[in-house]
DNA sequence: CGTGTAAGGAATTCTGACACG
DNA sequence: CGTGTAAGGAATTCTGACACG
């Protein structure tokens, strides 16, 4: 489920890379973190882990800093974002399940 | 050009969390980069960095190294798997050239 | 609010070497 | 040949705080 990317979503660049890759400064980055716009893992021992996702997000959130726009507000437009795509991808598995009760497909 | 998998290529995890994801230790994975099984990146400080293709291709060499094969015969197997994907690709942008002579498709 | 920085400590990684076999 | 380990050093990351604004 939601696997069509298998390493995009795997947590697994430290901060500094992720730091390289999106020119933000890894105090930014923790920051974001703070304001609940990412959520990296951590390693044991504590150190931050980030999937590729994380870093396409940050460079989605560096774009509306840059516009003036506030954590806050990226917050709320993600949240959005987010709900509207689990809405759609409710109605798509909803419609799949009709056609293959239509159907008989086997999975 | 062979970049289906944007994020498989990209090198960016640390040999601690490669040790973790391959179940092998950092010593193992730097004896194979000295036999000329992988090629990590470098940071700027030296620091290693891989992709998730390196990964999957330690994953094959612990599998090869469990059975007792040693690394120069798993290189020269990786040797010949490389020039035989490169063949397939030759033939295949070949075939894709004449088709589009034939047809004039423009790319 | 968002970000920089100095501070002290902990965890990571690096290399070259010795060991075993 | 392939891997473990102790050694010393360098680079990374972490947290909490003060600063500016």
């Amino acid at each position: 489920m939601a696997s069509e990317y298998p390493y995009k979503s795997k947590k697994v660049i430290p901060i500094g890379t992720v730091s390289e890759l999106t020119g933000l400064t890894p105090r930014q980055i923790r920051y974001y973190e703070d304001r609940s716009l990412i959520y990296p893992e951590r390693s044991e021992k504590g150190t931050r882990k980030y999937s590729f996702l994380d870093v396409e997000t940050l460079v989605e959130i560096a774009d509306h800093r840059e516009e003036g726009v506030q954590t806050n507000e990226i917050r709320r437009e993600m949240v959005k974002a987010t709900r509207k795509a689990n809405k759609e991808d409710i109605r798509k598995s909803m419609l799949r399940g009709q056609l293959n009760a239509h159907f008989r497909i086997r999975k």
